[in-house]
DNA sequence: CTCTTATTGTAACGATGTTGCAATATTAAT
DNA sequence: ATTAATATTGCAACATCGTTACAATAAGAG
């Protein structure tokens, strides 16, 4: 029941971390840790996200990067936007809180926003 | 070269149609129309999104969901979100814009905006 | 009706993620 | 330090969703 200090969860983190609000996906982990099996890396990443410390966006084709909470120590709040950026690939965990009109009785449960386009740096 | 009218393209359509405003993944446009091949029904819908009749969303958990454009006659203009019923399932096209402020310097190409909650039908 | 070729069905493939199970490693207790 | 309990891992096999190759079929122009 009680939760066991790994090597592949340190070295998991450690990547997220490396990334800052730039999301991985777990393929892209796998590459950068050959040493583990992909399965123990998606494992170890349901467990992250079940402990609260990582969050995971789906993107608009179909597969998910994980994100390090960076600003979720006391509230776990992610009404905010991912933006993928079409040139340079890198997907960014954007801080902005984007704000939800929904119709009368409609309540919120939880949010996927993405966004593709070009980001600042690829701007010319 | 040209684009031919066939009886799935027909069959197909109607189906997303019927509809309305409420999305239909792959597979459950295959169980209304067991006569089509799996193949030809994703071959179809990407033939209408070529079109422009139809759009395409991913949801929160990976699936692929596809809408008749109902108020995109003219222009195709794509901001809004898409909102899930965790209670009836239902996948319904909101027709409302969302405000979307990105930094200076980000530059919008493309969005998915994702809301899993209670739809006002099932609310008590 | 005939011809061109867009469209379809079948089968096989690919990418991504999951499950079962035996082997291993972490942690706490002795 | 040794032992015991069990959380974690690796492997293999599976599941789902969507794509591709290619030969057969059928829409529609002439
Ligand atoms: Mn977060
Ligand atoms: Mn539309
Ligand atoms: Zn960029
Ligand atoms: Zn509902």
């Amino acid at each position: 029941m009680k939760k066991r200090q790994t090597k592949s969860k340190k070295a998991i983190l450690e990547c997220l971390q490396k990334a800052g609000n730039y999301g991985l996906r777990a393929d892209i982990i796998e590459s950068q840790l050959p040493n583990f099996d992909r399965v123990t890396i998606y494992r170890v990443l349901q467990s992250f996200i079940d402990d609260g410390i990582i969050h995971k966006v789906i993107s608009d084709n179909g597969k998910f990067y994980y994100f390090k909470c960076l600003k979720c120590e006391e509230v776990h709040y992610h009404h905010h936007y991912h933006f993928k950026c079409s040139i340079c690939g890198k997907v960014e965990c954007m801080e902005d809180e984007m704000e939800v009109k929904t119709p009368l009785g409609y309540s919120i449960e939880n949010v996927n926003f993405w966004i593709t386009g070009v980001c600042s740096n690829c701007k010319k």
